[in-house]
DNA sequence: GTAAAATAAATCGTACGCGATTTAATCGCA
DNA sequence: TGCGATTAAATCGCGTACGATTTATTTTAC
């Protein structure tokens, strides 16, 4: 027997949530300056890349449903980042748009991304190895979760 | 060029948020059978391998502060898991101990563990190695968080 | 054509995480 | 010894996540 008692140090799952918590310690303050919380700005992320999302696409996209995302999609259009339209063609569907102000926050935040991914101390492909691991493992968890 | 824009997927950010959520999502229901939530339980594997913590203890092993663990640990009171009590030595500090029914709980988290072990479809080995790159990822993003 | 089933968002309540502040106890040092 | 600095926990407010439910719309099956 070499370990009679595991403990959080041993966790896989542990590691994710620890990690997670130090990421987004490492976001707050910086995003904070553009007025963003981290799930705000994978939203502009995800618009960035292409805009004109449903509720349902962006929820599918980041792993989230419509009670989490309803009121943070809220607050993003209180705070004039993007627009909430109901889709003409189907009236359940709504759609999410960049403003003008949302698609001219990308430049401000590419510093942010630059001083995460600095903090990460990583090689691209060592980045993009781990990145794809921790995919893997997140699919076939969710793949197996009832 | 071989990529204009980097989307949610290109994220190691991203890959460990989505996956600490699919975690979560894996353990919510096990757990909520316990009564406990996934901080909770955090708090119980800790206090299994060593009983008898302080709150200051914890939150360094957990990479939690009091505002987290203080309403956390109250709850667990309430439910009958841990004691809390200021230390005679020093009366700023609180002692966190299991009670026989945290104790007894050790058994039937066993089985937890043992499912979300095998719904991550990894080799023991495989575990270990991506656990220790994660904590790697965690230690250089801390030590560089001001 | 219409009622039942399915789908998309929204709503509600609970429990984190954490920045900022407060309260209380101990320490340090002149 | 005494008093300012430090330390430990608690408190407060906000924004997620999510289970459960509700509301509104569309699809389906007859």
């Amino acid at each position: 027997m070499t370990q009679t008692k595991i403990g959080t140090q041993d966790m896989l799952c542990f590691a994710l949530y620890s990690a997670n918590n130090a990421i987004n310690r490492l976001y707050r303050p910086l995003l904070a300056k553009l007025g963003l919380t981290y799930p705000q700005y994978l939203v502009l992320v995800s618009l960035w890349s292409e805009d004109g999302k449903t509720v349902g696409q962006l929820g599918r996209e980041l792993g989230l449903e419509s009670n989490t995302l309803t009121p943070l999609l809220k607050r993003m259009g209180e705070g004039g980042l993007i627009t909430r339209k109901r889709s003409s063609q189907d009236e359940r569907v709504v759609e999410v748009s960049l403003t003008d102000k949302g698609r001219a926050m990308q430049s401000e935040a590419g510093e942010v991304a630059a001083c995460v991914y600095e903090a990460m101390g990583l090689a691209p492909d060592e980045l993009m190895e781990l990145r794809d691991r921790i995919f893997q493992l997140r699919d076939e968890v969710a793949s197996r979760t009832p």
